[in-house]
DNA sequence: TATGAATGAGTTTTCATTCAT
DNA sequence: AATGAATGAAAACTCATTCAT
């Protein structure tokens, strides 16, 4: 955890190292980003990052573990699934790209939790991001199942899986191509709002639940949405 | 490429080099790769590696590039996709699991190509690699597409991407949770198959496929395989 | 440029770098300097180089373009070539040749940029060097012809070349035979001073002026210097 | 001393060493040679020149101390000083701008014996070199003395080490600045012959012996190539 | 609390030389 | 005689971390 010091910050101070440190992670995975880099982005002295975190592995935790999360909760808010399950997924993916849009360091530094080729130090931290993000779904699913809306056809903690690597790596992907962009660029763009704008975002969270829906959906329970597609 | 002194190595000296970075550029990405590591597991000179190779970046080109793609060919071996499309997928994505179970270093390191932190050097590359992989799957999809089997739903090209997602990253993931084990350990680990033997995972590539199918398949089109379940 | 850091440097700290790193590229030509071998002479770390240097290059462009010139333009002062302009000449050469017995390794360094072998890095900035000193030199001359000290019979351009060869890499060559010793003793020594006082470096500049003012000068003007000889 | 196999080689074989081996050494200081580039540069194999000679300092003491001399001197003829001095002189100084232009490799060789920031291993080498080619010159002039060509005005040692440079690297920078190229460029080319024809070499000459003629010459003597100038 | 200089372990790469075939 | 693979020492340079001010 971060030392009380950096949280008795001034506010731009600390939203200064926060944004670089994301930024850094962001473009290089952890044993590639650089301290000396980001205090060359900030201005501030190396030694001060010092008397905010333990070392390199303490600011990388608490902005993978603490920071992420919290500012993804925050962006999407409460998705409500005990309805039309199909369209709060869809929702949910749709505000997950206007995320990736948005925010795409925070969401290239969430993905970047299910690089299996991490350095050692931060491998149990990946672990254990990967298993909530899973958990999360997990439970989101069951909704979907007590509602109806997911046959019994595949074993749940396979389907999680599944959808997990659909609406996380894989959406992201063609977000990207859709941008005609590698991540780098994405990372250093500052209006993707403009390139990837709410029309078209839904256009793809819409082909991707139906993706999903088709894979998982119980052919019995139809939908308006699914209906005039 | 690899110098011919490389070539003109003696069978297990060549080997023992192949083996050794295999499983140094699995466990690490190329910027944290070290050469000098490899030197260290292979007990062979650092001074000797540019005999062998231009530099660090050549011996990874050529392993991710040509090695990596040539023994998983030469595994995966020829699947029909004419007679039956869903089951000749099945197959493939089978003999794909069994390729991770038996060779999970050449399988991370064919996966390495997708991580968009990579280093600068090796963004070309790994661009080009995750193109053919993607092309060589459209291709495929089309083959689908003409037998009647893929309806016509989902953009081509998304969905490429989101099968190229579910059949990748997406079985990886799984056979490495069914594995109970992280990824470092799999590379480490020489028996897989005793612990993912074939029937589990014919009974994974069917539901992966299943998931597919129910995404992008024609309900029209129902095939023998898929009625006795 | 050296960075900040350098200039903020405890003087002694500074003055140890410098007078080392003088001694080194002396003693050795650009590519066979080395670094290492400089932080081994002043007992600093290796790193701490990269905290006052952008790297190698920047260092030794440094000390040629700038610290060099600096050192040598100071020590020589003004010299008034108006009046009598072979004793000008004369003044200038000895006050070289005190230059290089005070400071041999400057002086060293200075001729360094006359090397044709040098590596292709340092070219460019040898050949700026040198184009300078002659540009200097060849202005110097102007000043003779005018006051009628030189006549025309050498074309100017070739006649500042050879002039430059004889007071540059000739007299250098002359004092240390003189001294009787091999140019990396002499940058070890420390009082050259005894050694080839100024009575004896006041003669060999009238030889070298003599030889010089003999195949460029005006048979017409007299000066009374020469006169009483 | 080369080993006798070298001498047993064939002369095509041998040839082709001596000409790489002698252009790398006149591109680049002792140290910076390298024999590997050699190899390469020849296409035979590193360890075949450990059979042809002792070591790098071998090969190159032998370019340096017996090859390069023998080739100029065969190149040069004999020179007579003994009638008209300053016109053998001049004969002297063209012959050697000559042989710059038609072997600009040997004749760098020969040049980097004067340079004093050369490798501990080969400055023994050098001197030695530089002696003989001072020893060769003062006898030189020791005949213009004994014909009345040479005033007494100089002292010889100082006089030879004077001529010395302005016929050695005072011309050789000439020929190079008319050139317009770099040395590096001139070891690359092959025919400067058409770009430094004989005419203005003959001219070159002149100046350069006219300069010295006036620094070290008799006034008494005139002699008739003087007199149309 | 902020700074930034100091450090040394680590990296990639080159090269002369040896030696078995 | 020729080959070319093997080697290890050395180079330039980067970085996380410490610590005195």
């Amino acid at each position: 955890m971060p030392k009380p010091t950096f949280f008795r910050l001034p506010d731009d101070r600390r939203e200064l190292v926060v944004r670089e440190a994301i930024a850094e992670f962001a473009e290089h995975a952890y044993a590639d980003a650089s301290l000396s880099q980001i205090a060359r982005r900030t201005g501030i002295a190396k030694g001060s990052f010092y008397q905010y975190f333990e070392d390199k592995l303490d600011l990388y935790r608490w902005l993978l573990a603490e920071e992420a999360p919290r500012k993804k909760r925050e962006f999407l808010g409460a998705v409500r699934f005990d309805g039309d399950f199909w369209a709060g997924l869809e929702t949910y993916v749709e505000r997950g790209m206007a995320f990736l849009v948005e925010h795409p360091g925070l969401a290239r530094l969430a993905a970047a939790a299910a690089d299996p080729t991490a350095a050692a130090e931060v491998r149990g931290l990946h672990l254990a991001i990967c298993e909530a993000g899973i958990t999360e779904l997990r439970a989101l699913l069951q909704v979907g199942i007590k509602g109806g809306a997911i046959a019994r056809g595949i074993p749940l903690d396979i389907a999680t899986r599944l959808v997990s690597t659909v609406i996380g790596p894989g959406l992201t992907d063609i977000v990207l191509r859709e941008l005609g962009a590698e991540l780098h660029e994405v990372l250093a763009s500052t209006s993707l709002q403009r390139e990837l704008g709410p029309a078209r975002r839904r256009r793809l969270a819409h082909a991707a639940v139906l993706f999903i829906r088709g894979g998982l959906g119980n052919p019995q329970s139809k939908t308006k949405k699914e209906r005039h597609r």
